[in-house]
Formats: C-alpha cells, structure tokens, sequence
DNA sequence: TATTGTTATACTCTATAACTATA
DNA sequence: TATAGTTATAGAGTATAACAATA
C-alpha cells in the first residue's frame, strides 16, 4: 500500500473537503469567501468592521463583498440604533436557503467521503480530528476560521 | 465537552490546514494557486493544456497563472520538441528553493496540530485518512486535487 | 478541420491610501 | 483626534469568446 505522511494526508484531505465545499458553493453561483461571508452571518449580525475581523479581511476588502452580496439580494445593511457612522449586516431569507442547500449538499459529499470508513473508525477519526480541533482552540483562542457552511 | 460532527470536524479542520498553507506562502509572496502551481510541477513537465486540467482551469487562466509565474522568475516555458504549437512548463531553481521552505513551515505547522495527539492516536489518524484517500483515489481516478507542497 | 495557446474583455476578490461622516 | 465606512486605484485570478499558428 502506498504509504502517506501524516502531513500529506491532512493537506490532501483538506484540498479534497474545500474542493467539495467550492464545487457546491458553485453550483449555486457563489464563491467560497462568499460562503463564508453567508456561514459567518448564520447567527451573527456584525457591523463591517467586525466583518473584516471575521474573515480576516480588509475593511475595504468588506465593503466590495458585501457590495455584491447586497446586490444579489443575499444580505442588507441596517443602520446601526447606536452609532451612525455603523451599519449592521444581515442575512436574506434567500441567503438562509441558499446555505442550506449549499450545506445539505456539501454534508452529503464528506458524509460520502467517510462512508467508506467502517463505523467503528468513521467514530475513531471523528473523535481524533475532534480533539485535535479543542487543542487548537484551546491553545489559539476561539478560531473563528470555523462554520464551514 | 463540545461535540463535533464527522462533516463539521472535517470542514474545520481542512480550513486550519488550508490557512497554514496559505499564511506560509504568503511569506513568501506567493498565493494558494501559485504554490499549487510549484507543487504540480515538481515532478512535472506538462504542456499548457496539461497543466489546465491539472489544476482544473481554463487554459486561458492559465495562460495568464504562467505569465505571471514567469515574471517572477518561478517557472519558464520551453518549447516543445515535437509540437511547434505547443510549450512546455518547468520549474526554476529559485522556485524550487521557495517551495523547500514552504513545504518546511507548513509542515512544521501541521506537525505541530497533531503533536497534541499521543504517537499511537497520530498514527491512528494518519492511517484513517490515508485509507480515505486511497479509497477516494480509487473511486475517483488518480485525483490531481493532491500534491500539496 | 481540429488543437494549442494567446488575446480581448469582463467580473470577483484583495489591499493601500485618501476621503467623508460621525464620534 | 479617532473611528466607521466608502471610494479610487491597482493588481491577481478566473472564465468566455474570438483569434493565430500549427497539426
């Protein structure tokens, strides 16, 4: 059997997981930061400049993103109650389908990824990538380069 | 403690090992693309049109992928022998000096988010994923998304 | 005729710097 | 003065369509 490093493992496997995540995201005529952009916003409302903190992003960088989201009817910009220099932004109705179309699909693909795993290691790998996940976590702060979907 | 789904665990984890890849790069100069570009042609010679479905691009982007590689001193294109319509694409010795240290950070980093595991656990999730990779492989075709660097 | 690669064009995504309007 | 956000500008990256050169 062909032997791969544990390096080369991870990298490929996650070359294969956003991969699949960019071809469903596309299906639906997003890209993946946009994704991102729709994932982050699932239960968040945040000003731009918490935004670009999200995704680390410049705050100009931000500005064009939600530009074209807004555009395209997936998230609006509500004046913030406190500030007036601030605006708050937020998912469409149409945002929260599309993610959940993008995500049921995308959720097959690993879920067919896996399948090929016995269910007694399907439960092994979880539990392993589980924990490296918590110690990373635990020893960067809370990463927000989370919520796939 | 928090539980984490197989397709969640995956996704998050493909974004920690994708982000190392790229913020090593970065220090570099080089983005995601290009270093996949280096990658596929350490061990290759390909002609344009190879070299767009290796990466899964139109040929025309990857025109403008090369150009810019080329530029920079990354890669150059040399003539083919047998097709006078065709070039084809090889590495430079100062691309294959930037990949070396690419490849030496970024593994560094991945070694360093299983080092939390115990040898027995690493090796347990080293061999689950290579049989996910290998089953993909099979089920797929030789899958070109590999070759991380 | 078909294939290889480039060019022209258009759009997304990104950052830096300068700006406006609040605070 | 400092902060929130936008605009102007520049460049990478991508695709489609049309093209030139060669097969």
């Amino acid at each position: 059997m062909p032997s791969i490093s544990t390096v080369d493992g991870l990298a490929q496997l996650s070359f294969l997981v956003q991969g699949a995540l960019e071809r469903r995201a596309a299906e639906h005529d997003v890209s993946l930061i946009q994704t991102r952009l729709l994932g982050v916003l699932r239960d968040r409302r945040p000003t731009m400049q918490e935004l670009a903190k999200l995704l680390s992003l410049d705050k100009s960088s931000v500005t064009g993103l939600i530009d074209r989201a807004e555009r395209r009817g997936l998230v609006v910009r509500v004046p913030s109650p406190t500030d007036r220099r601030s605006s708050l932004v937020e998912l469409t109705d149409l945002a929260r389908d599309l993610i959940t179309r993008v995500s049921a699909a995308f959720e097959a693909d690993v879920a067919a990824l896996v399948a090929v795993l016995p269910a007694p290691d399907r439960a092994g790998l979880t539990d392993l990538v589980a924990r490296l996940l918590i110690a990373h976590a635990a020893a960067h702060g809370v990463d927000l380069l989370a919520s796939t979907e």
